[in-house]
DNA sequence: GACCAGATTGTCT
DNA sequence: GACAATCTGGTCA
């Protein structure tokens, strides 16, 4: 992968895929109804600049989280600490520790002050390969970022960036056409489903994940 | 493939 | 003190 870069915009050269410079995503993006965005965010790409090297992933799972009658949601029982940025402005991380040794990344939705996110749970690794395989320990793609914990590591994603905007800067949200010939999934290729991991209102079909992808980290 | 135990610690009750 | 939006590596089929 060669990597060129200029003050409006960034280039990425590959074998398999061509990068094309386009806006991250707007503002106005993050402001449907936090299910919708879930669904819509299944074909952007996510992509981390660091000294390392650039990493990026195409989403293919997310999960909605809903401030009304959703217990499984972080913001169920009100603002803390620990959930403060999902009460933030939308198009920010929300980044929270689990299990005593993963961390989780999250898109804020909705308005300031709702407390609703979309988990990232999944990507098809794009660029910054050979980087991801060093930060995972494991040459597998299917290995690579299939699964919530594992692209944050692969991605290099650190808790020091929750509540950063996804706008601008290192860490950002690409729509689907920043990869030259991509789109979003057919809607008849999106897969709604039942969260994973969680036992309150574990029934809620607010899982979506592009059908027959092999990173989607259950079937 | 399915199922299960173990790792490990911040957060909230 | 219980629990958690997970992952890995083991067993068994």
């Amino acid at each position: 992968v060669t990597h060129r870069k200029n003050r409006a915009c960034t280039f990425i050269f590959d074998a398999k895929w061509l990068l094309i410079a386009v806006m991250p995503l707007p503002l106005e993006f993050y402001q449907a109804r936090t299910a919708t965005v879930a669904r819509r965010l299944l074909g952007c790409v996510l992509v981390h600049e660091t000294a390392a090297g650039l990493a990026a992933g195409r989403i293919v799972e997310t999960e909605a989280y809903l401030s009304r009658n959703d217990p499984a949601c972080h913001a169920h029982n009100g603002q803390t600490l620990r959930n403060a940025a999902m009460f933030g402005p939308p198009g920010r991380a929300y980044i929270y520790f689990i299990y005593g040794m993963y961390h989780c990344f999250n898109v804020v939705t909705a308005r300031e002050g709702v407390g609703e996110a979309v988990l990232i749970r999944a990507l098809e690794p794009i660029a910054g390969i050979p980087l991801m395989q060093q930060r995972r320990k494991t040459d597998v793609l299917q290995n690579l970022c299939g699964g919530p914990g594992k692209l944050v590591l692969a991605l290099g994603i650190t808790p020091d960036q929750n509540g950063q905007p996804l706008l601008k800067g290192a860490l950002r949200m690409e729509p689907p056409e920043w990869v030259q010939g991509h789109s979003a999934p057919h809607p008849k290729n999106i897969v709604t489903a039942r969260r994973i991991g969680i036992t309150r209102a574990a029934d809620l079909p607010l899982r979506f994940y592009e059908k027959n992808n092999p990173h989607v980290s259950r079937r």
